[in-house]
RNA sequence: GGGCUCGUAGUCUAGUGGUUAUGAUACCGCCCUUACAAGGCGGUGGUCACCGGUUCGAAUCCGGUCGGGCCCA
């Protein structure tokens, strides 16, 4: 082996940095358009193992359909707008951002995040994505806030974003409202606690709650309507311990009969589950938690944080006899996907997109996009069956595009600007006036709006960043299972209510990256590899091969195996167009005489088309090992041993014939690899003489008409594999038996009788004509 | 708790009703064959998670159980 992987994959990088030639998209003009919907990665810090499985599924794609003479529209984005991007820049220079100036805070995310975003493209380059990279656009420019300043505004103007007080499901430790998108599900452990409530008459009820710091916001117990006691107790007051304020017992089908004592105590807001009993029976609204996770207006907890407080009231109560009871559970609580913190619900003013209505609409557009696979579908409508409230998307965080309105401090009316003033930060430029009143008094709206509200809009974005708008919708998007209800819903949804139309006309859907043991990589666990490490290891070609090794939608573990078997590939096709670059050039280009050529000619055609089919359903791993199999299979173990001795001993018609052939067919089989192993199928090329990039090469063709032959030489393939079974049956070198005897209802003719010998280099081969069928060993 | 999904040799993987279940990797044996020993040829290794059903026939279809994953409650 004395091919230097690293170098030769580094070498052809550099040359297609230069000459992007072949990937240039506005060199190609006049072709039918497919265009990809790429996902711009969050920029917030490292890359990880999913970035190097998942974005060579959609190179591969583009790649091939450059080849299928498509027009390939691959542009690619950097997610650096919002709070993911804010909590990095805050731990790479070790800031609190709500501690500085507004200013200050957008200067250094804008530094930060400009700074990781190269990193993130060298490594894209390395991994031989053919995307846009030198164009690429990020969510946080000028160019996008315009675009999604003035989709808000569209948005506004038919009603569909709205500004409410109401509930909002917010994080402390992140200090701003959330969507239902954006929460988490985690199993905690802590108290039960069992508290006793009396009423005047002394009647006595008992509750479990595992938030007893909220006692005070308390307004109602409630219990199951088959429960005995509501008719008991149908009209009974009770107290609360410590605070003595009396609530009602109400009933109500959310409470579950057989959890604590049956009986719960309403709070607003202590989780969701209270809030819609809270709203639905018309309670009092008691707020007591504030942005920051701070108590109030609940006398001795007051100033306190939450957990700080809930251990606080536990010990009173128990001091003071409330507590019948304590129990440790582990329950389910609503976190932040981000942070982990559990969500708060509280009621404040923020903007909605309003989509409950949409619901069959929803699904409706979702049947009209081809999923890959059809499955993955059926999430979605599940999730959007599930939904259950509009979608919060202001944030109020500093890093973010602007909500672009203001608010008139004369007539209270929400204040526009033209759509010529877009991009617009309000929290700088307040210099408009309230189209109703002529008041330059305004209040400028200081919340941002929420990534996804952009990421929603990719497509737009991308389209209009390259001039391409009228080919609206896109072709495909590529994107992991996991964020299904997130960005391929928020785009579904934003592409209704824009243009009332689907966004793409396709979906593949990808899996998640796992360690070797099927372990999700984290960085407590510390099993996180970089993809970095991979690539320097084993090449950007077999790591992708590696990305391509079993179905793209399942779940992979990272294991060596696979990468390995990867760069053996690599090495392999080196190798064997080593040999072939060796043969004679030229002759002529319509001689298949040589039974091997039509043979092998014959097995290319049958291996095209179901590669092609393959690629086309988007089943990439499908495609690989179709390739796979005729390269080692056929074109490696047999093709290339049979006319090792011909292209010596041959006449000169059969050396051209066999050089020739085994030109065109070592080219196609490198045209049909390269989508998937970029670097080395370009090497190959290179080392055949080609003058073109493979990579602007069209896809092989099928010749036809080599199906009968193709059939036929399978007895002279049976009769090779036979006589090396026996020969390894033997355990023996070849000095110690003589020959071997073929006897077969059919002697094969002369020429294929030379082509068995010369191909396993035995002069003794006997051929009989028997009825039965068999090889034997002369001794 | 619900929805979707996966479970095939030590490991990874193909296979959506029809011979003896695919290939890789690991292991063992033979072969330094002039592209490749990171190779070639051969071999050992599987109650196709488990239970039941449909069928002439099930890894494959249906029901249930167990276990993993994702999403949701």
């Amino acid at each position: 082996m004395d091919l230097d992987v690293e170098q030769m994959e580094t070498k052809w990088e550099q040359i297609w940095k230069k000459e992007p030639g072949h990937i240039n998209f506005d060199n190609i003009t006049g072709k039918r358009l497919f265009s990809i919907d790429t996902p711009p990665p969050t920029v917030s810090g490292s890359l990880h193992m999913g970035h190097a499985y998942s974005y060579p599924h959609q190179d591969i794609i583009a790649r091939y359909k450059r080849m299928r003479g498509f027009r390939v529209f691959y542009p690619f984005g950097f997610d650096n707008n919002g709070l993911a991007t804010e909590r990095f820049v805050e731990k790479e220079l070790k800031i609190n951002t709500s501690k500085m100036e507004l200013n200050d805070v957008l200067e250094a995310c804008k530094r930060v995040s400009g700074e990781a975003i190269e990193k993130m493209k060298v490594f894209f380059r390395r991994a031989g994505l053919s995307a846009d990279l030198d164009n690429a656009y990020t969510t946080y420019s000028k160019e996008s806030w315009k675009i999604a300043q003035s989709m808000f505004l569209d948005l506004y103007s038919s009603g569909r974003a709205y500004r409410e007080y109401g509930m909002t499901v917010k994080c402390t430790t992140c200090r701003t409202a959330i969507s239902q998108i954006e929460m988490e599900d985690s199993q905690r452990e802590t108290d039960f606690v069992y508290l006793k409530f009396q009423s005047e008459d002394g009647r006595e009820i008992i509750i479990a709650t595992t938030r007893p710091e909220m006692l005070s916001a308390c307004v109602a117990i409630a219990v199951n309507p088959e429960d005995e006691r509501i008719k008991e107790m149908q009209n009974v007051r009770f107290k609360i311990p410590l605070y003595g304020e009396e609530v009602p017992l109400i009933s109500d089908s959310r409470v579950i009969k057989d959890k604590g004592t049956g009986a719960e105590m309403i709070c607003t807001f202590g989780d969701q589950n209270d809030y819609e009993i809270w709203k639905e029976h018309n309670l009092q609204l008691k707020n007591i938690i504030d942005d920051h996770g701070r108590i109030h207006d609940s006398g001795i907890l007051d100033g306190m944080k939450i957990d700080e407080a809930r251990k606080k009231i536990k010990d009173i109560l128990k001091e003071k006899g409330y507590e019948v009871k304590r129990e440790k559970i582990t329950h389910s609580v609503n976190t932040h996907e981000r942070c982990g913190t559990p969500i708060e619900i509280g009621v404040s003013q923020q903007w909605y997109l309003k989509y409950l209505d949409l619901k069959d609409e929803l699904i409706e557009q979702g049947r009209k996009i081809r999923w890959y696979p059809d499955f993955m579908r059926i999430r979605y409508e599940n999730w959007i069956t599930g939904l259950k409230w509009d979608w919060c998307i202001s944030r109020q965080r500093f890093l973010g595009i602007p909500i672009p309105v203001f608010y008139c401090n004369s007539c209270n009316s929400v204040v526009i600007p033209p759509k010529e003033r877009l991009p617009i930060d309000p929290r700088f430029e307040n210099d408009l006036r309230c189209d109703k009143c002529d008041s330059t008094d305004l209040t400028p709206e200081r919340d941002v709006l929420d990534t996804w509200f952009t990421s929603s809009i990719s497509p737009t974005i991308a389209m209009n960043h390259a001039n391409l708008k009228e080919h609206y919708p896109m072709s495909a998007r590529f994107q992991g299972h996991d964020i299904i209800t997130t960005w391929a819903f928020t785009t579904i949804y934003r592409s209704l209510v824009h243009y009332n139309h689907i966004p793409w006309n396709e979906i593949i859907i990808s899996g998640n990256v796992f360690d070797s043991k099927g372990e999700k990589m984290s960085k407590s666990k510390g099993n996180v590899v970089y993809p970095e490490e991979i690539i320097s290891k084993y090449g950007a070609d077999a790591t992708r091969l590696w990305a391509v090794s079993s179905s793209i939608y399942e779940d992979i573990n990272l294991k060596d195996q696979e990468l390995v078997r990867g760069k053996r590939t690599v090495v392999k096709i080196y190798n064997a167009i080593k040999l072939v670059s060796s043969l004679p050039e030229g002759g002529d280009r319509t001689i298949y005489k040589l039974p091997f050529n039509r043979w092998m000619r014959g097995a290319l055609d049958k291996t095209i088309e179901k590669v092609q089919n393959a690629y086309d359903s988007f089943d990439i791993s499908k495609a690989r090992l179709e390739i796979d199999n005729l390269f080692w299979q056929n074109f490696c173990d047999n093709y290339l041993e049979m006319i090792k001795y011909y292209s010596q001993n041959g006449t000169e018609d059969q050396k051209n014939e066999i050089g020739r052939c085994a030109r065109e067919f070592a080219a196609a089989i490198m045209k049909m690899y390269a989508p998937i192993i970029p670097f080395i199928t370009e090497e190959a090329y290179s080392m055949l003489g080609m003058r073109e990039s493979v990579h602007s090469e069209g896809w092989p063709e099928i010749k036809g008409g080599f199906e009968e032959d193709y059939e036929k030489f399978g007895a002279v393939l049976e009769i090779i594999e036979g006589i090396r079974k026996e020969r390894s049956r033997l355990k023996s070198a070849r000095e110690t038996y003589k020959g071997f005897t073929v006897e077969r209802k059919k002697i094969p003719d002369e020429l294929d009788r030379d082509i068995i010998k010369r191909t396993l280099r035995e002069d003794n081969i006997a051929f009989k004509e028997s009825e039965f069928e068999k090889i034997e060993v002369l001794k």
